[in-house]
DNA sequence: CTTTGTGCAAACGATTTGCAGGATG
DNA sequence: CATCCTGCAAATCGTTTGCACAAAG
């Protein structure tokens, strides 16, 4: 059990989560990456080598995650929910030919101009999605 | 046949559409309303007096309409597709409560501050949601 | 031991598809 | 009259649910 191991343990323990093999490992492949997966990849990697869990416990795997705040649900296509364990406040850069999804840093885009909303509206939370090429995909 | 009729006609006509009833209807209804409906709710709204068309062709006219870019598929909630006759480059102000969706001027944010993006990503278009209360929902 | 999670299979809801007949340009 | 649209039903796909069994604290 490595200090990685230990961390997410934790993290989990705190936010009141019942650790299991299945939780554990959902929601380790989630922070070891950036890419924004779909529910059907993380259990494909999951199973990869063995049986580790069934597509049923990654969804309520994945809502309890949520429902403690330790993942987002991105949605930017049609028909599929993405998750990313980057909690921070951040937007999106999506790939209109790969399909790709990057984070951008909460600093590309300003604060909301309040001032130009309609009166009566009260701000949460934004977030924004740039649309664009990344650079395999540019051409060059 | 009043001047609006006309105008919508000629407007799917430039764009290369077949003009049917059913589209010209399922494409006026939508530049009626500015709530961002479901398919259900476009179909239901036609269909209220007699029949007038199926859910499939309004799926049809809607992908029809999207490709030649006379609406606009929104995307806030999981598992709905949402659609907007407005093409106007627009943010998106969306109720946590209610879930209504109101259109944002253009204006409200700065462009995104490209030189703080990773170098590589080719801007495209972007456009951002913010997450609040509308007026009705928002406890005074 | 009590509570909560897991996995399977069936159920679901939104969307897509195949196809025969019908309308459009 | 050739092409494209419509409507129905069946098919598909992502996601949810019910339930018996197993594991966690």
């Amino acid at each position: 059990m490595n200090a990685n191991t230990t961390v997410i343990t934790e993290t989990m323990k705190a936010k009141g989560l019942r650790i299991t093999p299945q939780r554990f490992s959902v929601y380790a492949n989630l922070l070891a990456r950036t890419d924004h997966p779909t529910v059907e990849q993380i259990w494909a990697d999951l199973n990869q080598e063995f049986s580790m869990t069934s597509r049923a416990t990654v969804y309520s795997t994945l809502t309890a995650l949520k429902d403690v705040e330790l993942v987002r649900e991105v949605l930017l296509e049609d028909g599929v929910s993405r998750f990313d364990a980057n909690i921070e406040e951040h937007h999106h850069f999506f790939c209109l030919n790969c399909k790709a999804i990057e984070d951008l840093a909460w600093e590309v885009f300003h604060p909301p101009l309040t001032n130009l909303l309609r009166s009566g509206l009260e701000v949460k939370t934004y977030e924004a999605t740039i649309h664009g090429l990344c650079d395999r995909c540019k051409v060059n």
